[in-house]
DNA sequence: TTAATAATAGTAATGATTACTATTTTATTA
DNA sequence: TAATAAAATAGTAATCATTACTATTATTAA
């Protein structure tokens, strides 16, 4: 790995991040961060946000549909997506660790780990 | 939904995601059906995916990395993806739906269900 | 058989992301 | 502190996967 260098713009994206609960798109994060830094563009705050999630400094989440979002949180945790409004809240829950031991129990190579996210209807969709 | 017309672009498409193990991507699905229909289009052969995906008749695997890739078997099971070759291949492996109510435990909304794949070494990709 | 409508081929457009490059920042060292 | 090396940036172009559009063709129902 080449070695960092310091960055404001850098230290603003990650900043922004950690002040958000709603896991925002790389879009989202370049018009808030362009408040503070109006010539940033798109190209930087893409390049930092992987690297960022790369470090393990923040937690990039692939929904399988729409755009990647992040988090600022990089501590293990699991996710929920609403199949209605598709926004993205953590979870929390116990550790489900044990599926990777399932998982390896009749598999010939070696489960290192897992992906893994929930869906259904949030609190604000969910019909009363 | 609307009803649905025969088609044997259609029918190839899904005949030949069955004879294969894989999960071959949508452009892998088309070079090879080209060969029985050589003017297939691509948008077709995307189209029919998302049809046959969303009628239960194959499975879409969304691999947060790289181009979708589908399984001609829709039973639920879950899939392991080598971080070498990225290979993805089936897994025989017991229920984990348990984990839906562990994450529901503590969970306003209502988790209707997950999506969770696997990652490590496949056995090819294994240091002896 | 005709009429309706769904599916197609071919192409263009979109959206998310990555690549390129000249310039600017940051960090190191004389 | 000034000079140098290396990394990061802005701005832009390019790429990749996928979806949208449209005139034509295939399928199905009457």
């Amino acid at each position: 790995m080449q070695q960092l260098k310091y960055s404001r713009q850098r230290e603003s994206i990650k900043n922004f991040l950690m002040t958000r609960k709603d896991h925002p798109t790389a879009d989202v994060v370049y018009t808030n961060v362009r408040k503070e830094y109006p010539n940033i563009s798109l190209g930087t705050v893409y390049r930092n946000l992987s690297l960022l999630s790369e470090r393990g400094e923040i937690m990039k989440i692939s929904t399988g549909d729409g755009p990647d979002r992040f988090d600022g949180n990089p501590l293990p945790h699991y996710h929920f997506i609403c199949k209605k409004c598709e926004s993205v809240m953590d979870l929390e829950m116990e550790s489900i660790d044990e599926i990777n031991e399932k998982a390896n129990a009749n598999f010939n190579g070696i489960v290192e780990g897992h992906m893994a996210y929930f869906y259904g209807c949030c609190e604000n969709c969910k019909p009363n």
